[in-house]
DNA sequence: CTAAATTAAGCAAACGTTTGCGTTGGAAAG
DNA sequence: CTTTCCAACGCAAACGTTTGCTTAATTTAG
């Protein structure tokens, strides 16, 4: 009744050989004659045997698994991102561990302990917005664990990182706004700690500044994301002497809270345009959204990463002198116009 | 420069003590002294130590690890349930070795065969639409390995599994539709071979049966879920002599196909009403969706399936002789009006 | 003051697999 | 008939950790 599996000390015990001599049939190592190769296949095939992946890991000290650190998978992006990085790795014969944050410093801390204790072969991670400090991921460091950050990155030099060029991105939406007129352009943004904030800021600014028109920091308002919190931005937006005619909102989801809220409270104004990120498909079908989206990429992002892990990892296992030169992809936005 | 992993051996060795004291001493074994663990301690804490959960894994004969697989990921339906169930697992002390089979058998049965390989304790799975083969299945019987079905179950006997109650689900929708007077009332279904068909179907006759109406088979269609294959359904439903009033349809995504697809044509028609299946969160925010949805709580039944697979492997770990009994959980749906 | 009990530690086996090296037996070469 | 060579296989160590059993030193009891 107490089920154990099967062993290749099994296999040569009931063929009289020996485990040295199962273990090479298996593998098809030359010196095996074809004939006890072939007893030995039929007879793991007849006790059904299983090869033992923690025994091989541990005998060989290579797990053959990479960790994954996201911070909340019912985020579409990451959601993605994680299906697109676990067809790369079973592409090419890797496991993932797989682990979320939610957003919170400790949480992060203990899954890459947890990583490390695993032996991942490479970790990826898309930073906590929480996470302030960075002690737990120089501990990655001074172990020489190949690292790949994604999306939300450390403010850390010398680090491996894939990213989307919100930059650009937001200087691609401004651009769109001012072609279509707009003078007058608002921006909710997210919480000022993100990076991913500071970005879309600094876009903001770099579009007014190319075209050499002023600048007007009471259109730049944050929001914590939340309906409510972006109800709030919205209304202190439109609370100026001079409101915006047009509105690049933090996420698509933000987008849509401001313009539900507007609808509502019969503010809505068919002029008044909105351009978001994040792309969401359902955005095609909806009557009432931004007018363009900036489309971030998230499963090449999460292809881009995974890539380049594995390939640090393949970098490793061979001897090399030279200083490691460091990855810094930034993923092209698009901007998409609704039709 | 060649990073080599702190043992409990090197921590023996500098110490002059033996290995099994050092194993003890980090533990908190009784019978080391409040001295030498002091000592362990810190000397493990100097030099880095990290324990190898591979070794551990390997010596104990077991791993910590659940085994998860799913379609696809980028399914919003999926990706909450797999948060969910990475959410219980932490809590429990157990990591999560994640695959996707794609919707095909072959990778299925790559991914459970891994999945073996790298001896899990448990398995999660919610199966391929396209598997019809089971044997790979049988093969976790063989092996005695728990293993508990969501969402999409095999069509077995004896087994564990968590899914939604579709019928019942399918049932409060079309009595909500009865209730608000319709009388002829469509099915865009999915594919016939899909278990979550079935049960729409059956739902859909029980409700119309239970009133004492007569029932329309013309009335089903089915969709492969594509937007193409959708709208085809759709215009197959309105060319009948007496099309339907009322739609159910297999989920969000398929009613916002068929609505667009119909303002598009301008054949739409404010009294032709939908309901569909998954509640996405968007969809309170859309003018023209679906105007109930059958909520099916994806989260619920993540949390749900792992507590019973770990509760499985926890009893496994006691003997017992009782023939085990089998776990069907029916998550009750609930039907989700627009305000 | 000896015997028993207790405390603190060490020894060694075990977990499943891989792999360098050693050992056979027989065939080919001389 | 030796010597050499090769094919085919076995031996044993190693990977890092845990744990049952043993041992040594110290304390307590009688």
């Amino acid at each position: 009744m107490e089920e154990k599996f099967v062993t290749i000390k099994d296999i040569a015990q009931k063929l009289g050989i020996s485990v040295s001599s199962v273990s090479r049939a298996l593998h098809n190592h030359p010196s095996i004659s074809l004939k006890t190769r072939n007893k030995v296949r039929s007879m793991a095939k007849q006790l059904g045997y299983i090869p033992s992946s923690p025994a091989i890991s541990f005998q060989r000290g290579k797990t053959g698994t990479i960790g994954v650190i996201v911070p909340k998978l019912s985020e579409p992006f990451f959601a993605t991102a994680l299906s697109a990085i676990e067809n790369i790795a079973t592409q090419r014969n890797y496991k993932i561990l797989f682990g979320q944050s939610l957003d919170t410093e400790e949480k992060e801390k203990e899954l890459v302990e947890s990583m490390l204790h695993h032996r991942v072969e490479g970790l990826l991670i898309s930073i906590s917005k929480k996470t302030m400090n960075y002690s737990h991921l120089d501990a990655l460091k001074r172990n020489h664990l190949p690292v790949v950050y994604f999306d939300c990155i450390p403010h850390q030099k010398n680090i491996h990182y894939v990213v989307c060029d919100l930059r650009n991105g937001t200087i691609e939406a401004m651009n769109y706004l001012l072609r279509k007129g707009h003078r007058t352009i608002g921006l909710i943004n997210g919480p000022p700690s993100l990076f991913a904030s500071m970005e879309r800021e600094d876009g903001y600014f770099r579009a007014l500044t190319m075209k050499r028109l002023k600048i007007d920091r009471s259109l730049i308002v944050s929001s914590d994301l939340s309906e409510a919190g972006t109800i709030n931005a919205i209304e202190t937006l439109l609370a100026k002497k001079k409101p915006p005619t047009a509105i690049i909102t933090f996420n698509d989801f933000t987008a849509i809270y401001v313009i539900n809220h507007l609808r509502k409270t019969n503010k809505y104004k068919k002029d008044l345009e909105f351009v978001s990120y994040a792309n969401m498909p359902i955005l095609k079908f909806m009557e009432y959204g931004p007018s363009a989206s900036v489309e971030q990429f998230p499963y090449r992002q999460g292809e881009k990463s995974t890539e380049i892990l594995l390939d640090l990892i393949q970098q490793k296992n061979v001897i090399t002198s030279e200083p490691s030169a460091f990855f810094k992809v930034y993923v092209e936005t698009q901007l998409i116009e609704k039709e």
